[in-house]
DNA sequence: TTCCTATGATTGATCGGCAC
DNA sequence: TGTGCCGATCAATCATAGGA
């Protein structure tokens, strides 16, 4: 009924996709935090800046994919797993560096 | 007080390797909107989310361009005018404020990135 | 074009902490 | 001990983007 407000206030809605790789960069950090998605001032701003995108919208993700990871674990298992695999290889490659590094410069 | 039913299956699918943590559990409690008076129809237990209509949004918006902080005195009148609860105008002007906050910080951060962006 | 799902943004209200 | 505010978040909903 009356419920016709935003109709007339809301006409910026007008919103775009973010890119593939900074929804890239979200899931990753989403993911890898995935016992505490609730990354920090901080963290916000320097995803923002990878993203190119604002620290409010980093917020807003953040929101939304909490919310709707809980609604439905079973919907975003396969994501799960898929980034959960890439860090794991990315860690693996760190450790592998680390190794290296260490071998090389151990007075 | 029925939100957390004994007898919910809560299966996990049997490849899963993520876990429940406790951020997946949080349940907030509903809203208590209760009237001032009362209500017959429909909508004996708690309430929903309000949906303030346009007027009521107007006279806030009106009354926020004025004051941004409202005394008790205040917030009883606009609630009695515009039949809302003293706390559903408390929460109104705190959340505007909030929202003013946020586009201030908004409406400088783009220019100082378009510098950082030459 | 039509229909349905994915997704970014908005917002009334809650939560924890702090000040008075 | 009680109340208002802040900052963050929740949760439901809006409106559009994207795909079949």
């Amino acid at each position: 009924v009356m419920i016709l407000r935003s109709r007339f206030l809301d006409a910026r809605r007008k919103r775009r996709n973010f890119s593939k790789q900074a929804t890239e960069i979200l899931n990753e950090y989403f993911y890898s935090h995935l016992s505490n998605p609730y990354p920090s001032e901080e963290a916000k701003e320097e995803l923002a800046k990878k993203c190119s995108i604002t620290v409010s919208q980093v917020s807003n993700w953040f929101g939304n994919k909490r919310i709707r990871y809980k609604k439905n674990i079973g919907k975003f298992q396969e994501e799960a797993n898929l980034y959960a695999a890439k860090t794991a290889v990315t860690a693996a490659h760190a450790v592998a560096a680390a190794v290296q590094n260490n071998q090389t410069n151990s007075p | 007080q029925d939100r957390s039913h004994p007898c919910l299956p809560e299966p996990c699918p049997p490849t899963s390797l993520a876990q429940t943590f406790d951020w997946m559990k949080v349940k907030r409690n509903p809203p208590k909107t209760a009237k001032g008076s009362d209500y017959g129809p429909v909508g004996p237990p708690g309430a929903m989310r309000t949906s303030f209509t346009t007027k009521q949004l107007t006279e806030l918006e009106k009354e926020f361009h004025f004051n941004k902080y409202l005394t008790r005195a205040r917030r009883v009148e606009i609630a009695a005018t515009l039949d809302l609860n003293e706390t559903q105008v408390k929460i109104w002007f705190q959340n505007r404020r909030m929202k003013q906050k946020k586009r201030e910080k908004e409406g400088l951060a783009p220019a100082a990135a378009a510098r950082a962006a030459k």
